[in-house]
RNA sequence: GGCGAUGUAGCUCAGUCGGUUAGAGCACAGCAUUCAUAAUGCUGGUGUCGCUGGUUCAAGUCCAGCCAUCGCCA
């Protein structure tokens, strides 16, 4: 083997002012698993994060709390952590850019830059708002655009037409902290002068360190020049004061990828290692960033240049990956697609949603989508139809017939061999962030075992006199393909990975003990390793997702008046036993002709079938419904419409903006009464 | 508006330097099997490769235009 690489890896740091949704576990998985992969092969991988815990929005959001940014930050990171933990992100160290450490090195790092000549001090002119007291960001000052007219647009650009100007261009121009009208005013801002780095850049970004897609996408901020980057921010402001500057602090895009370099600093002074010899410019340790394509221009150009002006080395690799949507959609509130992390996780395992993501990441900077039916497709079929079932056909034998020993030769070793002999295709993949292509190998060796077991067909030769010797060695070779295969998927799924260590009671799995077989070794009983995905659990999920965010939205809309009905009149229990409620699978779900908000539902309650009109046409796709549980009341009176007879109702909430029927959580059977 | 990315089977995706009959997994159908968490194996059908035009002996692949989706415009 070659001398253990080091490497630093990061992903992007979460703003400090809101939870974590499955859009942005996409990037903490894709940088997880890489970096389990490197500890699997050997290398050195420290892998650091932290919340971004500065600027505007956490200020305001902070007051709006009438608690201190402090507080917020505090709570956000706590909240953030657990989330992470949750999902399986085995972080070295996760910080905060709210760090003594952070100080010390934006200062630093700014006060090179300065004294190199590289910062510009000049006046310009801001919107302002008196009665705040403070310079407003363009995203709180709303307004009519001056191209299309359209009233409420933010101060960048026109949510109507697309136009994209200044704060200055908007006609009407009010603020959002206060709604009073902004004045302009004059202040000092300190300038990062971008161009002067423009060569450094230029090959910097040509250096094979970035992805195509995103290099050529560089050419053209080339093209147009390196303009001037405004780093500074007149008090009141949450953030670092710039050093030579009274009132003035660095605006939070200086200092959040310095937070990097913070959390790697924390953790090299907690464990004794030695920080300027992976940042300092002679470094030979490797330094690698995942990010969101949404971040590029920050980290492809101001970051380097920074790190470069300032003495220290640049990134190996700057990663971008695409946007998560659901089922084919951007998230969306409204339909339950904005799932939270935590709402995945009271619902779902980690480990279904790092392996969908693993199996359709590339080293690409494409969107990838969470395809629900897909997923739980996918999920079911490889991990569990494919992979698991290895171990699960081949144990029984060797646990019932065999004492739990395995064989101390394989039957057929030249094909153990040729699987083995994917180990560096694999790794290959891994390495170049190929995570698709790498479980799509696995999995395809996962089907040829699956033959060849079927081909060797131990249950019958185990009925045969004299042929035990070989059913042992046939199931220890099964077993050990599925030892192999889940080393290799341990970056992907360390749980299971941990649980079959247990099963086959052997040492950690990693790359390299993974391509000689266990001979001769006892093993455990086997126990399901993983469980499959039910649609009712999706739907569940979804249904809390929607109930979840209306709360969310509820709670913090500043100044919206709830508008709920009063709660009606208090009746006992008895008056409450008469409504028969059941539950109900919806068998078919048309559109009625001549009606624009009613649905023909036919609901089946086990014993007998319903047709029931629900005026629920504008919130839901008849195709959607189909298939569902819901909750119906089963002894109201039938009433005739124009359209046919009703033969109960369906359960809805509604405050008159949409509409939400009912689900019973997993499990509910058609008929249930509820009570 | 400008720029960029994407568009291949019902779904999710591969497709190298332009090269023979465009592939895989899932889903679906039939058969086999019953060791295994209704798991597994074998067999099978499925495509205007977004549209239109061009270059070429040859285009899913290269070029241009258009359409759709997504993103960026500091």
């Amino acid at each position: 083997m070659n001398a253990p690489r080091r490497i630093l890896v990061t992903s992007a740091l979460p703003y400090a002012n809101g939870p974590i949704h499955l859009g942005h576990m996409v990037e903490y998985v894709q940088t997880d698993i890489w970096a389990r992969f490197q500890r699997l092969r050997g290398n050195e991988c420290v892998y650091v994060c932290a919340d971004d815990a500065h600027g505007t929005p956490i200020m305001l959001k902070a007051q709006q709390e009438d608690t201190t940014p402090e507080d917020l930050v505090y709570r956000f990171s706590a909240e953030h952590q657990r989330d992470f933990a949750d999902f399986l992100i085995g972080f070295d160290t996760y910080y905060s850019t709210h760090s003594e450490e952070n100080r010390e090195l934006a200062e630093t790092i700014y006060t090179r830059l300065r004294d190199g000549g590289h910062i510009a001090v000049r006046t310009i002119e801001q919107a302002y708002d008196e009665e705040a007291g403070m310079f407003l960001p363009d995203r709180f000052i709303k307004g009519d655009c001056p191209r299309c007219g359209a009233a409420g647009q933010y101060g960048d650009s026109c949510e109507v037409c697309g136009a994209t100007y200044t704060p200055n261009d908007l006609k009407n121009p009010v603020s959002a902290l206060s709604g009073s009208t902004p004045v302009k005013r004059e202040s000092e801002h300190h300038f990062f002068q971008l161009a002067d780095f423009t060569d450094m850049l230029r090959e910097w970004t040509r250096g094979g360190h970035l992805q195509p897609a995103i290099a050529n996408k560089l050419e053209e901020w080339f093209d147009t020049g390196l303009a001037d980057w405004d780093i500074s921010r007149d008090a009141p402001y949450w953030g670092f004061e710039i050093p030579d500057a009274p009132g003035k602090y660095f605006y939070v895009w200086l200092d959040a990828p310095i937070g990097y370099m913070a959390a790697h600093r924390h953790w090299c002074d907690r464990n004794g290692e030695d920080f300027d010899a992976v940042w300092g410019p002679a470094s030979q340790a490797e330094l690698y960033h995942f990010i969101g394509k949404d971040i590029a221009y920050f980290h492809t150009l101001f970051w380097p240049a920074m790190l470069h002006g300032a003495g220290f080395r640049t990134p190996n690799g700057v990663y971008c990956h695409g946007f998560l949507t659901v089922d084919g959609q951007k998230m969306s509130k409204s339909r339950g697609t904005f799932i939270k992390a935590r709402t995945y996780l009271d619902h779902l395992g980690p480990e279904y949603l790092r392996y969908y993501f693993a199996a359709k990441l590339s080293a690409d900077v494409d969107d990838i989508d969470l395809n629900l039916d897909d997923f739980i497709q996918r999920v079911n079929s490889d991990l569990v139809g494919k992979l698991v079932n290895i171990a699960s056909r081949c144990a029984g034998f060797i646990s019932k017939r065999f004492d739990g020993r395995l064989a101390d030769a394989l039957e057929a070793p030249d094909r153990f061999e040729t699987m083995v002999a994917a180990s560096d295709s694999i790794a290959g993949a891994y390495e170049r962030r190929e995570f698709g292509r790498a479980m799509r190998e696995i999995m395809e060796l996962a089907d040829d075992a699956n033959a060849w077991i079927a081909e060797r067909a131990p249950w019958q030769a185990i009925k045969e006199e004299g042929r035990e010797a070989e059913v042992q060695r046939v199931c220890t070779q099964g077993l050990n393909c599925f030892r192999t295969l889940m080393a290799w998927l341990k970056p992907v799924l360390p749980e299971t990975a941990a649980r079959a260590e247990a099963f086959l009671q052997c040492d950690a799995l990693d790359w390299d003990n993974a391509t000689r077989p266990l001979l001769g070794h006892g093993i455990a009983k086997f126990k399901p390793l993983i469980t499959r995905i039910e649609r009712a659990t999706i739907d569940t999920m979804l249904e809390h997702s929607k109930a979840d965010l209306a709360a969310a939205s509820g709670n913090t809309a500043p100044g919206g008046p709830p508008g709920r009905e009063a709660i009606a009149e208090t009746i006992g229990v008895d008056d409450f036993s008469k409504v028969d409620l059941r539950v109900a699978r919806i068998a078919a779900a048309e559109r009625v002709e001549g009606a624009d908000k009613l649905l023909q539902l036919t609901l089946d309650l086990g014993t007998e079938q319903r047709t029931v009109f629900a005026g629920i046409r504008k919130a839901y796709d008849p195709a959607d419904l189909e298939g569902r549980l819901t909750v119906m009341v089963a002894n109201l009176a039938p009433r005739k419409m124009r359209f046919g007879t009703s033969e109960g109702m369906v359960l809805a909430a509604g405050d008159g903006e949409g509409i939400h029927i009912l689900s019973p959580d997993s499990g509910a059977e058609p008929g249930m009464r509820i009570r």
